[in-house]
DNA sequence: CTGTTAGCGCTTTCAA
DNA sequence: TTGAAAGCGCTAACAG
């Protein structure tokens, strides 16, 4: 028989008689044939089946979540998912791209580490879906989702307001991340509306890992007028908060709200700013997805809800 | 100019006149020229330069650890990871493995999720190099990467014993899982050899997430005779033994040591048997990537060591 | 329902 | 130092 039945029969085509089709399978089962999915991806016209990931550190939970959510949302399609760590490095970042793109991914799923996106643009200009996650990628039209930012940072400032706080601090990431931005122009707005002078007292940057956060808190206790009430911007400056506020006389006293939902929080009782990481990622995937079947759909930017879970560190009042 | 000497600037082969040289690469650069990777291994004979990795579930942190650190190592070799979920689920895991071997993986790393390994053994006769982490697989002669189960816990129930402790829990996952079956095997020929009598008693299994843990633990307390200490062995089985503990009256006096480090257990103060899952990951891609170039070397068996990490948790005297 | 022919984009001989 | 030809394993298009 031809090979062009054998591999309509191994492809579940119609057009093939039952007899020939269980012929063909028998074979293929005592031969232990695999069929050879580069192969066939190259006739078919290039693309692979695969989508590529480029994330900051898959060993961080938060990217790890939206991987998980990726992929579950890619099988889904019959797609696989090919994982890459920039390390947030942007130089790496653009060399992973290409190597993504010469294995030919169907798409490009990215949380761009630098504030240069040359090269990404380049490639949604040459046909590649990309979804932008976590951060929008400045000046370019691609598919994006985020969460509210602004929207939980006011919630968490209000939060902390309502239970009677005004000397708030914010100990935040690099000044150059865009979720850092955001978040601590809203904690600023949010300061000045309520009537809070000088403002910007209360900001920290630089709480990249738990330790450098930590520094920072102990810091900002130790001054003359300390804070009743500490915003952590990110699971990690929340660690080092609560190393800090431990390691401290009185710690305990202080009011706490943390950036990013954790296992652990309900155990030790701190009060988050939520959101759904594992779905950010699903909604990443099915954008990549949807653009790559039709590719002039109108660029989607979707912004993913957050809420302040009360779990008893956010509520402590003002020594 | 023939298709051939562009090849060999693209790949950086040797004889070819600087001049020719340059003006392929500047004609490559300007029409946004980028090589296919796909047809490239297809044509040098079929694999590609992938390596796959099927894992219970990419969420988990342990298991994203894992790929943290294959991913890492694979790098190195100017490899890439391509990753699936089986969800711990025998027949995914089985399909998975097909479709990784489709897309012509140069490797394949898993943790096994069943008892039935005949896929995967078909494919290590037929070539394929596999690499099984965190639970051999039975009957399998494969590279393996797993930790000293049996050393860790020998060590915490030691770690208990010398503080006093007689009446010592054991909290674990399913019964059916190879960890579970080391970890219970050698807790109970530590007490036994202890002088414990009737130490299968204070074994416990079905912990597989933190509620089913909690209620375990909720239960054992509430019996008559209730455990002075407890060994959660795994990092959920620890979640839900502290949740018990902080809602059962007296709850803090009950020592705990927690198989499986985690990020906040030193805010906590839990004592843990830690290991190092990043570094597990590195080794089981070097494992891979050795098999790769020498199919014939002797099969090998890493068994990574544990450690007990005191932070106040274990060391608590029984009431 | 089945087979033939021509590639996909590259590499690997081997020859010039 | 360069090039021509063959083919990796498959699929798409068209015939039979």
């Amino acid at each position: 028989m031809s090979l062009k039945t054998a591999s309509r029969v191994l492809n579940g085509e119609p057009n093939v008689a039952t007899a020939t089709r269980e012929r063909v399978q028998d074979a293929a089962a005592s031969l232990g044939f695999r069929r050879n999915a580069v192969a066939a991806d190259l006739a078919r016209g290039g693309l692979s089946r695969l989508v590529g990931f480029i994330t900051g550190d898959l060993a961080n939970e938060f990217y790890s979540a939206l991987a998980s959510g990726i992929e579950r949302e890619l099988r889904e399609h019959g797609l696989q998912l090919l994982t890459a760590s920039s390390d947030e490095d942007p130089e790496r970042e653009a060399s992973l791209t290409g190597e993504l793109i010469e294995r030919r991914v169907g798409a490009l799923i990215v949380t761009p580490a630098g504030a240069d996106h040359s090269a990404l643009r380049g490639e949604i200009a040459a046909g590649l879906p990309v979804v932008v996650v976590d951060r929008p990628a400045a000046g370019m039209d691609a598919d994006t989702v985020v969460i509210d930012n602004r929207g939980g940072t006011r919630a968490a400032v209000a939060h902390l307001l309502a239970h009677g706080h005004r000397r708030i601090a914010f100990v935040g990431d690099e000044p150059h991340l865009w979720t850092y931005q955001e978040r601590s122009d809203e904690f600023l707005a949010a300061l000045r509306e309520a009537g809070v002078a000088d403002a910007e007292r209360w900001v920290r940057s630089g709480a990249h890992d738990a330790a450098a956060a930590r520094d920072l808190v102990l810091e900002l206790l130790a001054a003359p007028e300390p804070p009743t009430a500490i915003l952590a911007a990110n699971n990690r400056a929340t660690v080092g908060t609560l190393q800090a506020l431990r390691d401290t006389p009185g710690g305990d006293q202080v009011a706490v709200v943390g950036f990013d939902d954790f296992e652990l929080a309900d155990l030790l009782g701190i009060t988050v700013v939520a959101y759904d990481a594992v779905e950010m990622g699903r909604r990443a995937a099915e954008l990549a997805v949807a653009r790559s079947a039709d590719p002039d759909r109108t660029v989607e930017q979707v912004v993913l809800p957050t809420r302040v879970v009360p779990r008893g560190s956010g509520e402590r009042p003002p020594r």
